[in-house]
DNA sequence: CTAGATGTTAAGGT
DNA sequence: CACCTTAACATCTA
């Protein structure tokens, strides 16, 4: 799930739940999800501390404190945030909670433990240090156009590359080549203009109609790969949407719609 | 019971 | 060296 659009709707939530009330306590229920284990250093930066805003950075969102640190989320395939104040209200695989003065707990919950929260001294150093590419709905068309599109390899593996790109996924990055009607695997070594500039077009309107439908399939519009990605025709020609593997992951795409470059 | 799942990264290969 | 692919990570579900 935790693309662009799911961690824009977390940050939205953070922001709606979590700030300007000083942090009283913070559990560290599995620190597996610390990455290098340092509970007492994640205690003593954020308690006291207030969140004063939440920014996303492709897919990491950071809980900015008011001392000019931050605390960093990555959610993994498997992450999100709930916000709740009676303890019957956690959810099942939280691993890290913050409580509040205000009675609210915010819960960070990761079931498959490939997402990971720590501390971040400042913000643009580690995402510089991480070399992680300009965010997706920030990145200009000059440089979408070379560092993304002017490579050999897939365009799909391009497209979620976080180093070029970050915030795209799995399966946005199917979604932005379905609705271009272009082949994922297409990798031709100069990309025409008017098709780059299309992919580049389709990736803003892929990722800000995500975000409005709560990045939740079942309100994506209907004419979306998205919501067909388990089975089903091509929402456009009705015919059959081929599954394959490439660039390591399950893609999903229509053979009759999406040309080959 | 086995395969596979939205992410990242170390290791191996060309 | 640059570039690309694969396996592994932890856990649950179809």
């Amino acid at each position: 799930m935790p693309e662009l659009p799911d961690v824009e709707v977390f940050r939205r939530y953070f922001e709606a739940t979590a700030l300007h009330s000083r942090i009283a306590e913070v559990d560290v229920i599995d620190p597996d999800l610390l990455r290098n284990g340092a509970t007492k250093e994640l205690k003593a930066a954020a308690i006291g501390r207030t969140f004063q805003r939440g920014r996303r950075h492709g897919k990491f969102l950071f809980g900015e404190l008011n001392d000019g640190k931050a605390i960093r989320f990555h959610f993994g395939m498997t992450g999100f945030l709930h916000c709740y104040e009676d303890a019957s209200e956690a959810p099942a695989h939280a691993r890290v909670v913050f409580t509040l003065r205000n009675n609210r707990k915010l819960a960070y919950d990761c079931q498959r433990k490939f997402g990971h929260v720590g501390i971040v001294e400042n913000i643009d150093a580690f995402l510089s240090e991480k070399k992680l590419g300009p965010d997706a709905l920030e990145i200009d068309f000059n440089e979408f156009d070379s560092a993304v599109l002017g490579r050999k390899r897939p365009v799909k593996s391009n497209l979620m590359d976080q180093s070029r790109l970050a915030g795209v996924g799995n399966v946005y990055s199917d979604e932005i080549l379905f609705q271009a009607r272009v082949h994922p695997e297409s990798a031709p070594s100069e990309w025409p203009k008017p098709v780059a500039r299309k992919i580049y077009k389709v990736m803003h309107e892929v990722l800000e109609t995500a975000i409005k439908s709560e990045a939740d399939p079942a309100r994506m519009p209907k004419k979306w790969l998205t919501p067909h990605r388990v089975s089903g025709p091509c929402p456009r020609c009705k015919g059959e949407l081929r599954k394959k593997k490439i660039a390591g992951r399950t893609s999903w795409f229509c053979p009759a719609c999406q040309q080959r470059l």
